[in-house]
DNA sequence: TTGCTACATAGGAATCATTCCTAAACAGGA
DNA sequence: TCCTGTTTAGGAATGATTCCTATGTAGCAA
């Protein structure tokens, strides 16, 4: 999340990236670029179509997936589940609920120059690194100390 | 990994951990357990099938989901696609080729220590962290380097 | 050794996220 | 304004994983 990136900023960019600006793109950038949630392509669907009920949840797939070749958009590699989006580019780590599966950026720069790691073959040439710490969230940490025979674990909502 | 297990020690295994202790259950833990790759339940069916011919796809789901609860397998939670099983269970991490897909192990003890992270909320219980490093293994930055115009990129199998 | 029972297996169907296909709409440049 | 390649919407297809269920069997107790 860039601050607050307004809708005349979002259409630089995608001029910028040689990318056509349409109304529907637009919007699921702006969603994704103001939400600090790691939304699913679902949670963007369920938050932009309100304002294009015609959307449909292959565009917001294919425009994630444009966004993501023109390297506006990452997604999270997180659990083989559902995928997750980010806009946030700037090298940062996360922390992960693991019983609401909510994820949390961590901007902690001491993480971003780790060692590279001992005994993996020379030719293998590293790009990056991510740090995903997992653990539970206070709401999801309360549910479970209650229920001790939790019947599957509450999910706070995501975004 | 945990240096060759006989068969007697994995039936020992499964004793402890209050599991029955079936041929299936037997060759799909053994498999995995030597195995360093990170193999995907398919993978594992692949290697087993040839001794057990009846065996099912979904016994093998079944299963790793039985030794995950035990706590004798992880999943490896690395990209969203499918999922990669590993019977390693000391602290460690992970090398992934973007290319590929594969997955090396990285015993490095000195990641294991790692500073919390900064900027979380109070009540987050951190519970666990783990590092995935990015890029490409030398069969694929070969065929990278080669073919700019890249089809697709091969893939060099799994396991 | 035998029988019981709860757990395991196999196979088929169901689920569900994501991708593929295609016709119609449209953004942006000529 | 017109053209063309991109984008969109909707429906179908795919593919990994889960669900359902009848049958098989490991482990325990008599
Ligand atoms: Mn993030
Ligand atoms: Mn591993
Ligand atoms: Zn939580
Ligand atoms: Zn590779």
């Amino acid at each position: 999340m860039t601050m607050n990136l307004s809708l005349t900023d979002i259409q630089q960019t995608f001029r910028d990236c040689g990318l056509k600006s349409t109304p529907q793109r637009t919007a699921i950038y702006q969603a994704l670029v103001h939400s600090t949630a790691h939304p699913t392509a679902e949670n963007l669907f369920t938050q932009v179509s309100p304002a294009y009920p015609m959307l449909s949840l292959n565009t917001v797939y294919y425009t994630l997936g444009v966004l993501r070749k023109a390297g506006l958009v990452q997604e999270v590699n997180v659990g083989h589940d559902r995928a997750r989006f980010d806009a946030n580019l700037s090298p940062h780590h996360h922390v992960i609920c693991l019983g609401c599966h909510a994820i949390l950026d961590v901007m902690d720069p001491r993480l971003n120059r780790l060692s590279s790691p001992l005994g993996i073959p020379k030719d293998f040439e590293i790009t990056s690194h991510q740090v995903a710490f997992r653990g539970y969230c206070g709401t999801c940490r309360r549910s479970r100390s209650s229920m001790t025979t939790s019947p599957s674990g509450k999910r706070p909502a995501i975004q």
